[in-house]
DNA sequence: ATCCTTTGATACGCTATCGAAATGATATTT
DNA sequence: AAATATCATTTCGATAGCGTATCAAAGGAT
């Protein structure tokens, strides 16, 4: 069932998740570094440097940071690909499956929210 | 009317309409910049550093900061407040309306492809 | 075996951002 | 009028992130 959504409704479920979760002191997350956070944890395995930077057209180096970031953070997780070793493959963590799924109910509560 | 969001449903939209933001290379903003911008155009003015800083709970110099780099992409600029010339109030600009309303079309777009 | 390609990471020089403290300008209080 | 408070900004020393170029390691082609 699709979620239809007027302008004003989404950038107020926008602003009213966001918003609680800089309030909450979550960690300040770049759009790149949120995109990729979201992409590894719902979308299809596996997920490379070179799969997410063509995926967002972004460079590999951009990749590799926001990686840092989000391993610093305990979000995600580099394991080197058996298969073919040159690759890295990224796995997600219960640390970055709980920050993610606070953050979905902020989301859901602000929807609920939206007049 | 309130909208109902699953978990899986909202972290699908939140992925799908940043990363196609981030696929056309929009500016890079940080969750606390795009909380800022948001409040500034989607709640009831007038906006001020500290009243950004009280509502998002973040420093004075981090809104500062951040209404720098708005301000250089030319989504918001400020006016000094005549009434307490200590205050600076933060306006909206075209270019920043367009940006959002491009936004919130990837959004309400991203809510019609979750199934 | 020798090339060539691919993959993720690093080096480089640079800009952006951080929190804490201090600053200058303006308001308010006493 | 003098002292205090408030507001936004700036300074400080630091970390984080950028794009381009390059790297070493591994894979594939001939």
């Amino acid at each position: 069932m699709a979620v239809q959504l007027r302008q004003d409704e989404a950038l107020e479920i926008w602003r009213d998740a966001l918003s609680e979760s800089v309030r909450r002191d979550g960690p300040d997350l770049s759009a790149r570094q949120m995109a990729i956070l979201l992409t590894v944890y719902t979308s299809a395995p596996p997920h490379t440097v070179r799969g997410l930077a063509a995926g967002l057209r972004i460079s590999k180096p951009a990749v590799t940071r926001a990686l840092d970031r989000l391993g610093n953070l305990g979000f995600m997780h580099r394991t080197p690909d058996e298969a073919d070793k040159r690759s890295v493959l990224l796995q997600r963590t219960v640390k970055g499956a709980v920050f993610l799924s606070e953050f979905a109910d902020l989301v859901a509560e602000a929807g609920l929210k939206t007049a």
